[in-house]
DNA sequence: TTGATAAACTGACGTCACGTCGATATGATC
DNA sequence: GATCATATCGACGTGACGTCAGTTTATCAA
């Protein structure tokens, strides 16, 4: 509701609590979070090392004794960020039982975590475009889902669950569905509700792979 | 078949054939020309004013003669591309009669169009994400789409051939189903082969529209 | 507390792409 | 062949980049 009022991202980086935190530890998150803020309410491109550091009580060139560039700070933000999303989606993933209510279960902790996190992601995603490097990146983060989801759908297909196609084309498809929905509609404010985006996703998927008769 | 082979993009700039055209005129078409090319076989961030005009008998500095910045270069382009594309699509969106048989032809040709052009589509999104008012011209033509698919659903939802669900997020989503995929599986070299795309998006929106048994 | 060693930080530099401007080239027209 | 409009170019200032030598700050043993 208060989508005006927050100006912080719900995402931080939190140095793991034990005894010592030495001071490069705690300024590399502290250039992490003030990364986080920034994307939260700009837009990647005007995200410099320049208007990056100026958030934060250090000069720009300090930036550089921690991160080789802007992109290499990206790749640990999407490493934790996939770590989230990850977490999400198992249910469906490697969950046992009904699989349209797996699938409907996963739908719900996937959305809520792309709302919370969308224009990080988005950013992230932005992000992409202008690095190689990163982009390999994002890809594997993407193939991983691929991955994950073509040896589900052939399991429920040898259980007749699914019917028989090929399950790489269709899951391919279906993760750029997720991934491309959920940044344009949470990846800037003001963001979709998440409740519509989550009835339309689940009845996409359950539609295709189980039959639209499950869709509740 | 020869994909090595082919070093330049088929979508081309042919000024129109009348009588009389200007120097101007076909310079800034050979410009045109060169991006198509460029992108073709490089990513987007790669292409500099400078590296642009070098394929060219030009000087850097007179590609302002013809466009403010690379983005309202891209802007022009994009605008061809939309064309070609709505052009594709209007079996489904415009058609009368079996609307699962005109949703298979819009995918037969809406595939090999964006098949064609992979390399330049994905250009024109990952030019987006760094400039933003060429962002909005990327997003009012995905919008076209959201619009010109809304509408047909919901008159297919008032005959009975498709179930009463909110349109608009459906819609959405398919949407960026489609170009996502298109973008990731024929974005750069070597492109995915069309034919599984082209199946898998048609289940998709197949089985979610009008039913699993209408799929061929 | 102090003083030495390592860690953290900074300002300044060279590079590169940008968009602009005045000056020069070229080509159409009389 | 002279003239005027159009097309082209070289050079400039700006801003972001990544690096480096040098300075400041923190840490810890004596």
């Amino acid at each position: 509701m208060s989508e005006k009022k927050r100006s912080t991202s719900p995402l931080r980086v939190s140095p793991q609590a034990t005894l010592a935190i030495s001071k490069s530890e705690r300024t590399r998150t502290a250039i992490l979070n003030a990364a986080l803020d920034f994307v939260w309410s700009h837009p990647f491109r005007e995200m410099t090392v320049n208007s990056l550091m100026a958030s934060t009580h250090l000069s720009r060139s300090a930036f550089y004794q921690y991160f080789d560039d802007i992109h290499k700070m990206m790749e640990m933000l999407l490493h934790m960020l996939a770590e989230e999303i990850f977490a999400s989606s198992n249910h469906w993933l490697d969950g046992v039982g009904d699989p349209v209510a797996l699938l409907n279960e996963t739908f719900e902790g996937l959305t809520q975590t792309c709302y919370r996190h969308g224009p990080f992601l988005r950013a992230v995603s932005d992000a992409a475009t202008t690095d190689e490097r990163f982009e390999k990146d994002w890809v594997q983060f993407l193939r991983a889902f691929d991955d994950a989801g073509i040896t589900r759908i052939e399991a429920d297909q040898a259980q007749g669950l699914i019917a028989a196609f090929d399950a790489r084309p269709v899951t391919f498809s279906l993760n750029r569905l997720n991934a491309y929905t959920f940044i344009q509609a949470f990846g800037q404010h003001p963001r979709s509700r998440p409740e519509p985006v989550r009835e339309a996703l689940a009845r996409i998927w359950i539609s295709t792979l189980y039959g639209a008769e499950w869709v509740e």
